[in-house]
DNA sequence: TTATTGTTGTTAAATAATTAACAAATAAGG
DNA sequence: CCTTATTTGTTAATTATTTAACAACAATAA
């Protein structure tokens, strides 16, 4: 794992593979900057720039090879061991993200998922849904360090405190709470309604 | 509406205005910008400045009037007319954001949702849930100008062209595919899975 | 009246992110 | 064997964003 990429370096890594991932790389097992900027719609400089803080590789003339080039940025950008994922009050939502995680070569896994409403049920393939009355315990059990919140506001700061003594690391926050953590707990900002606000002014600009 | 914003400062707006609505200001109705920053855990210089692009002043000692603010926000962000957004897929993550449309003042409005599973129901208080077969005459008939879409990877591209063809102006994209869009169409993306290995390399480092 | 304190508004500095620029390398085509 | 055409790797330039700095001001207390 290399550390000390900036954070959105870390972001466009992840995206990188996910796209090589999808591309046929059995029949074209290169591709050049500018072609993989092209899908991402980005400046081909910035892939050039950010496969090179990895210390990674290209051929001048054949591209990257693919291949080592999703290995790469896996050793750059996963962690060692496998690291566990909960989602919380999100619903269908996380179903996409279940399914990539678990069918693509990732040290990311969704272990579990958590509705506040009674009835709990199986939610996707093999992944459970838990009623939050079990969070903790199974937060512990399994080991689970990264949370999906997007439980209604009025839970959010209840909930944080809960995943935290359970042992959670990091937090992506959908709620527009502003949650109140420990300095060592990273959280990951996302607020759907500021998202909608911004969008809205720059469609009437 | 006045142009010309960083999209930071947008973004941040909103986030003001929101968090200054569930202050009590008819008990406290001045804040400083000390206050807000703790509030939001940002740097005050930073709402300083903010407030200043969009031209609005406090008071030295008292701070900055809410009332006022919070109107002024409104004044800058919002769009003249009301603006319709529709969730596409989204499931219940969408109720807090339509409430909090609904229910605050703001121009936008969450019009419609819809689902690509057979059975329609109605979803939340006021807010109708639709089969995705009928989309394109809803959007039409209510002038829904915004989308959250969140289908899964392989119906994204088609229902952006829909979507687009009955008048959208702008995606929320949750979806991981990178949808071709006219010029004219703002897209803003948010990527779980990316975000997710953001999330987990920097709770690694 | 005169310091003292604390806050705004604004400019300047610092930092981060993106894009441009180009030398070096080498395959392909004469 | 030489020229041309491409593309990488890397540094430099540009742009955007964040933070610091501080003058100007007015309330408060000495």
């Amino acid at each position: 794992m290399v550390t000390n990429l900036p954070p959105n370096t870390v972001e466009r890594l992840s995206l990188y593979r996910r796209r090589l991932l999808n591309f046929p790389f059995d029949e074209k097992p290169f591709i050049h900057s500018h072609q993989l900027a092209h899908l991402l719609k980005i400046n081909p400089a910035h892939i050039r720039r950010d496969l090179m803080l990895m210390g990674f590789s290209g051929d001048v003339h054949k591209g990257y090879d693919i291949r080592k080039l999703i290995k790469k940025i896996g050793q750059t950008i996963d962690c060692v061991q496998v690291q566990k994922v909960a989602f919380v009050g999100i619903g269908d939502l996380g179903r996409t993200v279940a399914e990539y995680f678990n069918n693509v070569e990732t040290r990311l896994k969704v272990a579990a998922t958590f509705r506040l409403t009674e009835e709990p049920k199986v939610q996707f393939s093999d992944v459970h849904c838990y009623n939050i009355s079990k969070m903790r315990s199974i937060i512990k059990k399994e080991g689970i360090e990264l949370i999906v919140l997007a439980v209604p506001p009025s839970y959010a700061k209840e909930m944080s405190k809960t995943v935290i003594a359970a042992g959670v690391k990091g937090i992506l926050n959908f709620t527009s709470v502003n949650l109140e953590v420990p300095e060592n707990i990273y959280i990951e900002e996302y607020d759907m309604i500021s998202k909608l606000e911004k969008l809205s002014y720059f469609t009437n600009k």
